[in-house]
DNA sequence: CTTGACCCTGCCCCTGGGGCACGGCCCAAG
DNA sequence: CTTGGGCCGTGCCCCAGGGGCAGGGTCAAG
């Protein structure tokens, strides 16, 4: 029934120096220390958790989590939902892997990535907001205004459409804007007044991007599949990129799309 | 053109830490230490490393292959190599989890996971090798065994058929077997002689698996799935399970198909 | 000249162990 | 009873890739 740690560690596939410290951790205690000599010994029925333990720490999964499933009732419930935040952090970088092999190529590869499509879009009166931000501070900036310009266009009529984001300037580590929110309104309700304006009817280029690839720096390659695009095609870029956000964004999961990359286009 | 430590960490989404640890490991070295006070100062020609360096270090890069890309001719070649490795570990992770998740909940899902099918083996003359071996040491003894077999089959002539191992006994932590790997034999060159036997002609159920999922102890769960299936049809096992390698395995990819899991019904 | 921001090195901390040294224990053979 | 070899114990240093803090030097603007 209890046997040594040489031998346990042998049936377990674990070292004795994992078993030390998961001992010292909590995770995997001895049934029995002889209190003279130290001596551990485990029960055989401890095999199936050493075992288990073995196998998710071949998931790199921390010692944290694996204490968290081997004391679970549900234990497969709280593998399942390990391992989705494991296979989304890998999508993520899967995403910026690719973008850093177009990077690299410079290029080479663009527009097997990205769907680019056309579209005609009307005239609109849209709220505004517009600041010069750093690309560090933008999420929290444009989730901030988006607040305020959607709370403004309940006031004068209602948003009547989606809300989108034009980037008058670059932002990244060098460049700060300035990015313009805008709300489009019904005029119907009220007469425009204030931080509003019309943006012109225009036909755009767009590709449609996934909530997980809408992340910094890899939406950069969204915007250069676009620009390559509208070259490749013959056209011509008139008017500053933008960003429009037809979806729920906080009822979105990862893998929902969210969001069109969208360069105006002659 | 010179830039300080703090503004450079900035630019480039570095810590100064960071920082100071790549210049100890030569991954990125200041253009200039003033040799009086030590104070770094880094060229913004180096920003573009330095931001690359930050991107390969999301995709957990060690430092190592960092460098390694960094100096390379061909970067996008480097890291598309690397990256190949990481989706591969990715998938074998992932192989795992099912299998773990499979276990946890008592057998649920192996049937949405694993293609069963049935087919008929006829009678087979195989030479054949057989031995108690433990987990660990079954691979490299199968390996051995398959050559011996194989040699010794060229002898008496030739292999006629795709060489399998069946396992009369189970192979883990807790048993060893016995295994026989068996190589047909065209039985017109010569008399079967020594280690020689009839495999009786029979139906098999299987399942089909790539060379990456023929790894233990993930490989226990197409066992699982076959076993199941053949309760769920209403048939009855009808001998050992073994494994049939109808594929070059040093050839195939971790992608490939290469081998089937079988149980002999009636 | 002062002050506050900036920079330096060095030390300890984390995770999940590997490896080694030094010493105690246990069991079977001689 | 002793001796030897194999287990077992603790403790220390090591790895990556930094984070955090202490204590002290430096720079630039007011």
């Amino acid at each position: 029934m209890l046997v040594t740690i040489g031998e346990f560690a042998r049936r377990s596939r674990l070292s004795l120096k994992a078993l030390r410290l998961y001992e010292r951790q909590g995770l995997l205690r001895p049934a029995v220390v002889d209190p003279l000599n130290g001596y551990r010994r485990y029960d055989e029925d401890q095999l199936a958790d050493a075992r288990l333990i073995a196998l998710l720490r071949r998931l790199d999964m921390p010692l944290a989590e694996v204490a968290r499933v081997v004391a679970a009732d549900d234990r497969a419930a709280v593998l399942a939902g390990y391992w989705a935040r494991a296979e989304q952090r890998f999508a993520v970088q899967r995403d910026l892997a690719a973008h850093l092999h177009v990077v690299l190529t410079g290029g080479k590869g663009l527009s097997e990535m990205y769907e680019v499509q056309l579209r005609d879009v009307p005239e609109q009166v849209v709220l505004t907001e517009q600041r010069h931000v750093p690309q560090p501070a933008l999420v929290e900036w444009m989730t901030a205004a988006m607040t305020r310009v959607e709370k403004a266009a309940g006031e004068v009529g209602g948003v009547s459409a989606a809300p989108f984001v034009i980037y008058h300037g670059e932002v990244n580590e060098d460049s700060d804007g300035p990015v313009e929110v805008c709300m489009p309104i019904s005029t119907q309700g009220a007469p425009s007044s204030g931080p509003a304006r019309v943006e012109p009817a225009h036909r755009e280029a767009y590709v449609r991007l996934k909530k997980r690839e809408v992340v910094y720096p890899q939406i950069l390659s969204a915007y250069d599949a676009v620009g390559a695009w509208i070259k490749d095609q013959g056209l011509a870029e008139a008017g500053a990129p933008r960003e429009v956000y037809w979806a729920d964004w906080d009822a979105a999961g990862p893998d929902d799309e969210v969001c069109d990359i969208a360069f105006p286009v002659r």
